[in-house]
DNA sequence: GCTAAACCCTATAGTTAGTATAAAGTCAAT
DNA sequence: ATTGACTTTATACTAACTATAGGGTTTAGC
């Protein structure tokens, strides 16, 4: 299999396979006589393994850890749940915080119900307003 | 006031305001004599402006668009306004991802009831099953 | 007046997870 | 033989900062 056909069935780029193997993710290939990159099913395997973390959100450097504690077959795997854990969290902080974005562009949408003039804009004029800062600032 | 007292009034920090110097977001600053950066109140609009904008998700290539038509009072400002909504759909969009992506970490962090050893790891394997790979990758 | 802390300046590199580009080599089909 | 689709490497770019290095300035205390 090579990278193209491997980036095909894992759904991603072959940069981005390139990419992991750079970043020490997929380990080093073995190469044809030309220099090409040849993988097998266990390539796959790593593969689908990190792009499905990333899909949840998993960073890359989390991705290595996991891989690390999966390969050594001996460690607790409670820093996987833990992980899983710290992303949940993650979530449902930044639902909360979109839920109050949301609100704020509602409002702030609903000050131009007759759109005309730059010079009269509510929308723009509320932005320069400095007491709103206090409460936007929160979220950056 | 200098940039050190500026950055305090609007809660960011010194190199920040540098920095949206050089986008060209802030214009440049007059001078002291020994080239200390001095700003007066209308500066510390535009960069509560600019802070405001971002605690909304707006980017600086927007922020930048926005005081154009700011600073040229007869444009027609729908801009503005479709600025604001697509902002608001996508983080009403965000806010559907985050939540399949909630359920799908509760449903991977239930397969480790009784954390034990990274060898039956319930989470990883699951993590490597290439099955679930097209559910999840929609969501790079 | 001296010194140290706290401030300011510039320039450069690093962060995340890739994406884009260039310049070149290889393979299969026509 | 040549076209097109693949592969290789290296480098630069993205967003919005943050960190670091190496220097100059101002201010407060003694």
């Amino acid at each position: 299999m090579k990278i193209g056909d491997l980036a095909k069935a894992a759904g991603c780029q072959p940069v981005t396979i390139r990419f992991y193997e750079r970043k020490g993710l997929l380990g080093n290939a073995t190469r044809t006589e030309s220099n090409y990159r040849v993988y097998g099913l266990q390539a796959l395997e790593r593969l689908a393994f990190i792009r499905n973390c990333r899909a949840l959100g998993l960073t890359l450097r989390e991705i290595a850890r996991l891989i690390a504690i999966q390969d050594d077959a001996g460690t607790p795997c409670h820093e996987v749940n833990d992980c899983l854990d710290k992303h949940l969290a993650d979530a449902r902080l930044q639902m909360q915080k979109l839920k109050l974005l949301e609100k704020d562009l509602t409002r702030l949408r609903n000050r131009c119900l007759n759109p005309g003039m730059s010079a009269e804009c509510g929308v723009l004029s509320e932005l320069t307003a400095k007491s709103q800062m206090v409460a936007l600032r929160t979220r950056i």
